[in-house]
DNA sequence: TTATCGTGTGAAAGCGCTTTCACAATGTGG
DNA sequence: CCACATTGTGAAAGCGCTTTCACACGATAA
């Protein structure tokens, strides 16, 4: 253990003990104001090309590197943007925020994030607090989301994105596709397939509007054709592969003749872990069993036999609510409302009923 | 399209046009002078129970919310940590940046990541951005990193940790363990089911002192068994399925009778390829071939036989570092290295090789 | 009573930068 | 050759907050 240090914070803050080197040093070294150093920095081209030239060699033989914050302050611009997700955990967020970070990388954003554990009360407050660092743009999951934060951000004057969701009435800015659109499609898919017994292994709907979305899409599609989700096939789970197996086992609990042929799994995870336990279960998939997936990430075209899931472009997302943002943020042209492609992807985790094919 | 806005930026950046409420205009509400209702929000134990609670109502009445750039201007302080991250799409960096971001949440920091991609000098581009605005702490995966960020950090007097290792010489921070003895470990347990020929799938060295700590551990291992691993046995490639599977069958080139017996992955996403080419080849995990991973990820314990891997705690890391940064920044005691444990999980995808069992 | 102390408060000086604004200095057209 | 843009530059006023510092006040000790 180091023993807390005698040294002053003031000293800690400034390393080597050297004072900071600052704008008006290097205007002063430049011999210039440290208005017209400011303008070297910011807009060059408003500079004579003599004294830009003084000045950047100056800011360089200093070492000079500009304080943020004093820019910020000064600039009211933070040339930051924030993003609340549910969890880096979810390697689809991570993917999204990956393509969010390095798509504001390239356009000169930082990011901050921050996560909310698929809780409503904790996203506000961790937007709150990264509006409170002077984020010009916050980036959220998902359409459900705290009155108040909408109200401060619209207070704020922040412009805001919700990705992973196509609202249909578009209040919000969003970027992504319609969860419940894209659920009655591959539900669809398995209808024509002949299945005609239904279980669902969700996310849990409480808080993910996403997971909510794509019940309700597996249930209309099932209701128009007059079939449902009965009693107990339905369930919802926490992200996580033994939670899956035991949900699995769940949905099919009882008679084999009148148990679903087919399990419409919440996202690529659960249906991983739907198909391990199928085959624990002596089930083979998908001649006893047909599994579908969401998301289509990377394992799911490699997991025997294959998985059938729902494309989503994450990293595309991110970078599209980069753009989104900055542009918003500079003033130039965007679109309120971004529709990206998901694409049903058909491997080997389904086929038609036993008896039919 | 929504056409460029004619409103001035001022007043989009003002929101509805309300000019922001500053601490003044709360101090004024309340009747006392800013100085103290600056301290009502820093140090409440320092004024009065009467002046506290009027300005504690003034704020609230008015929505205050303090502004961080002038904060961070007139404090020096910027409660901002910032993470280079190769990349959030590996769910092992992910997990890390997760716990870093959760535990600094409960201490009161912001995180701001960027990611590196495996390269050396944007690693020090991207911390270099994030030093200009203000991070007070700067966590970094693994040892090898341009010799000027070291610089840079020490002139600024920024903290920093190297997460994902433990160096021996430990000139610097860090917080991980040594991926070297864990090879050693994984190999021996190899050794000792009886294998004598090995290969190995490892994740591209350059820029990636981890993975190539983990070839230098396998190599040793061996050596020190007057054992090696023969010319074309060794294969770097990009962390990928796809280049595992074909990675797979180029290690595994040759008579049947003098092949590998095992296979030694980078990180659990090769040795599940690995896996599965392995069962498209007809060789059986683990009696035709023993594969074992790294990482411990959550897919490994379900995914058939069940992988062998070495388990690191990638939440705990990131959370360690967090405590790190903070205690180091709030001159709170730490130890400058803090070793981890990671722990070999045998599960079915090892086994002696044929003819020993 | 007077000297001494702690405690709570306000005035004011910045933190390091950007950005009006005014003012040269130069170039242009009549 | 003068009026007028045009361009490049510097002086100075903040941005919204924190933090000395000095001071007033009541409590305690002598």
């Amino acid at each position: 253990m180091k023993r807390k240090s005698v040294r002053k914070r003031f000293r800690a803050a400034q390393g080597t003990g050297e004072k900071q080197v600052k704008l008006s040093d290097v205007a002063a070294l430049a011999g210039v104001s440290p208005a017209t150093a400011s303008r070297v920095l910011n807009r060059p081209e408003r500079v004579g090309q003599e004294m830009r030239e003084r000045v950047q060699a100056a800011a360089a033989t200093l070492g000079y590197v500009p304080d943020a914050a004093a820019r910020a302050l000064a600039s009211r611009r933070s040339r930051t943007i924030g993003a609340v997700v549910p969890t880096l955990d979810n390697p689809i967020f991570a993917t999204g925020v990956q393509g969010l970070e390095s798509r504001l990388n390239e356009r000169g954003y930082a990011l901050v994030v921050a996560s909310s554990d698929y809780r409503i009360d904790k996203e506000l407050r961790q937007a709150t607090t990264l509006l409170e660092r002077g984020i010009e743009g916050l980036m959220l999951m998902g359409t459900e989301h705290h009155p108040s934060l909408y109200a401060l951000m619209k207070t704020r004057g922040v412009p805001h994105v919700n990705s992973w969701v196509d609202e249909g009435d578009a209040e919000h800015p969003c970027i992504g596709f319609d969860n419940v659109e894209a659920a009655v499609r591959l539900t669809n898919y398995l209808l024509d397939l002949g299945h005609r017994r239904f279980a669902m292994i969700a996310g849990v709907a409480a808080g993910n509007d996403r997971a909510a979305a794509r019940v309700d899409g597996v249930c209309a599609a099932l209701g128009s054709r007059g079939l449902a989700l009965e009693d107990g096939r339905l369930i919802e789970i926490p992200y996580g592969v033994r939670e899956a197996r035991d949900g699995l086992r769940s949905v099919l609990a009882g008679d084999a003749a009148t148990r679903p042929t087919a399990v419409i799994c919440g996202n690529d995870l659960l249906a991983f872990g739907a198909i391990f336990e199928a085959d624990t279960m002596g089930l083979e998939v998908p001649r006893g069993l047909s599994v579908v997936g969401f998301d289509d990430t990377e394992l799911a075209s490699h997991i025997p036999p294959g998985l059938t899931t729902m494309h989503v472009p994450s990293a595309e997302m991110g970078e599209l609510a980069a753009d989104y943002l900055v542009n918003r943020i500079e003033d130039q042209p965007v679109r309120h409302r971004t529709r990206v492609e998901v694409r049903l992807v058909v491997r080997g985790s389904t086929a038609p009923p036993r008896g039919e094919g």
